[in-house]
DNA sequence: TATAATTAACTAATCAGTTGGTTAATGAGG
DNA sequence: CCTCATTAACCAACTGATTAGTTAATTATA
């Protein structure tokens, strides 16, 4: 009947929550995202998340800072090395497929803020899309450049690649399904290495001289 | 101060009320759309709503059959007197993108209901998208038989194309602003026949036996 | 003891859906 | 051509549930 003593830990409880918001921002989108659910399944009380976030939308924010933030990193990382502009290509896509396949919210997230027309989406978010965009494009620049690259419109390079790769990973469930139903070829067992590959291989083929 | 007499029209408001819900539904998504808010809009009663669609599902279902049967129809009709498999591949590309640019609220809706892994996708808009696929892996299977295609995987090449088209179509504003604040190449001046030009070229060349 | 972290209980707004009725069109009988 | 009953179309005002956000009090910890 005594209640369990609490530990406190402002950080812990911080963190927690955006934990959480990522996980459901992602799979309900933002406003089926109830915050007195948030805190439940933080097992916090809700005015912790306004504690911290002040709004909801401010937590939304937070969210999506975090997220890019971190896709951006892994790229340029994966990329340091690197001065071909046909392998940074190859690795930009490896990258951005491995990490929208292992965190999953992120496609999720980038389709729904894009599917209103971007009309209310946050600055930070534009920000974010913009500068993975530009650091896309910068290297089938230099490919033109060096001659590797021809007939090349960046914008639509960048949205065959991400676009693809966004509705491969969040149609995995109903590409299943639909294999189960019709009996047509959905992809439904390819792994993202194997979607990756192929996507790879005909980009190259595309933007190659002949 | 007398009210105006309201001419009564069960038909054309039922039209009236589909017809604005479509508009409310893709630039606001579901949650969003007040119908309240959609009853303004008609100037009808909220009532109406409830008493021709039932429910708000219902008729965002309504919404949903509609313009998935009127784009399938339009692709049908355009490739009804064509057979060869290239041909077929260009026209459902031309037809696809036109619609989707002279109807955007298709991929508005396409992209929100992907964006949460079709969790609660009502089974009439998983049929109709399955439709459509279906029929374009038929004219990719045709092409490989034919020989004019070779190392297919239709599913990825589906995504490549209406990925693409989705996201070009959707993001037409926030181009135009990435392209004033940062000075990039957005193809923000691009109309869409340009766009689906390219793309055609470039899906050609991407599988086509060289 | 001071303060940072936490909570229960609240407010005010919004929303889907209902109810109980009113008014306009329709059509059959006089 | 008129009249009156029936029905389809329409509406104001409500309900009940849910929501983001607030407040004032409480507890743990340094």
């Amino acid at each position: 009947m005594t209640k369990p003593v609490k530990k406190r830990n402002a950080k812990k409880s911080k963190k927690l929550i955006l934990d959480c918001a990522i996980k459901l921002f992602s799979t309900n989108g933002y406003n089926s995202t109830s915050m007195e659910e948030l805190a439940k399944m933080c097992d916090l009380n809700k005015a912790m998340i306004f504690y911290y976030y002040k709004t909801k939308q401010g937590l939304y924010e937070a969210v999506i800072i975090q997220i890019l933030d971190e896709i951006y990193a892994t790229i340029i990382k994966e990329n340091a090395d690197i001065n071909k502009p046909m392998e940074e290509l190859e690795s930009f896509v490896n990258t951005y497929a491995l990490f929208a396949c292992s965190h999953s919210y992120l496609p999720s997230l980038l389709l729904r803020e894009l599917s209103d027309s971007g009309a209310q989406m946050p600055k930070t978010l534009f920000f974010h899309m913009r500068k993975l965009y530009i650091l896309f494009a910068s290297i089938l620049d230099r490919g033109v450049k060096k001659g590797c690259f021809e007939d090349v419109i960046p914008m639509i390079v960048y949205f065959m690649v991400v676009g693809t790769l966004n509705l491969m990973v969040t149609t995995k469930q109903l590409r299943i399904k639909a294999h189960e139903i019709d009996g047509i070829d959905t992809c439904s067992t390819c792994d993202m290495d194997e979607i990756s590959e192929y996507l790879i291989k005909k980009i190259k083929k595309m933007l190659k001289e002949k």
